[in-house]
DNA sequence: CTTGACACCTAGCAATACTAGGTATATGAT
DNA sequence: ATCATATACCTAGTATTGCTAGGTGTCAAG
């Protein structure tokens, strides 16, 4: 178990999504940049982030080129139109969702 | 497929937790608990509840009694010292997951 | 030349919320 | 009286998901 546990279960497409917003990126620097921004918090390992990719690929929310100017192969992600889209939705569930837990916990 | 879809795992055993801080009460009143408090957002059906409960109850972090006055049985369900420990602890991982969801997309 | 960081992959596992059924009592409407 | 609705409980099986634990290969540093 991690140390967030089972917390992350359906709100780590929101995440994907999200830093992928702000520019392409490929699969390693994702898990790095999730690291940094959330400051420690989401340490995910690729066994949890590559699958996950893949299934935003097969939805339809990214698209993939494989890059190879340095010799090392790296896939590169970008938001599709309908990734876009998605994003947005996510992000209003989770404005919802986050309310709707601190009203019921009473924060 | 309900409203909120898979963003509740993980986070339920929090909810019903701060609920039953609040005081002893039966499942199908923390339903309605639930639901009054999030504003119709948290409109969880009973085989959602009902397991969750028995989960807790198994870990000791709750127990409960039969009443029966009115007829119509009840199981009554209430928060032990564990379980407000468990309590203190999730609200605690809620708040530091939420802060770094919200680090993340940038709100 | 070996260790570690970088960079990708997948099969199987574990946990969880939900579906879809079931039982039973009380209440309100027709 | 009867039927529908709300109350109140239960569980077996399903689907989804994140993670574990393995694997391949490149590159830089010691």
């Amino acid at each position: 178990m991690s140390m967030i546990g089972e917390a992350l279960k359906g709100h780590l497409d929101l995440l994907l999504l999200s830093i992928l917003s702000t520019g392409p990126a490929h699969g390693y620097a994702i898990i790095e940049s999730l690291r940094a921004k959330s400051e420690g918090v989401f340490d995910l390992p690729e066994g949890t982030i590559y699958p996950a990719l893949h299934r935003l690929e097969n939805q339809g929310l990214l698209k993939s080129n494989w890059s190879e100017d340095t010799g090392r192969r790296k896939r590169v992600y970008q938001l599709t139109p309908k990734g876009q889209e998605a994003l947005n939705a996510r992000q209003d569930e989770w404005l919802k969702f986050s309310k709707a837990v601190n009203a019921t916990v009473g924060i």
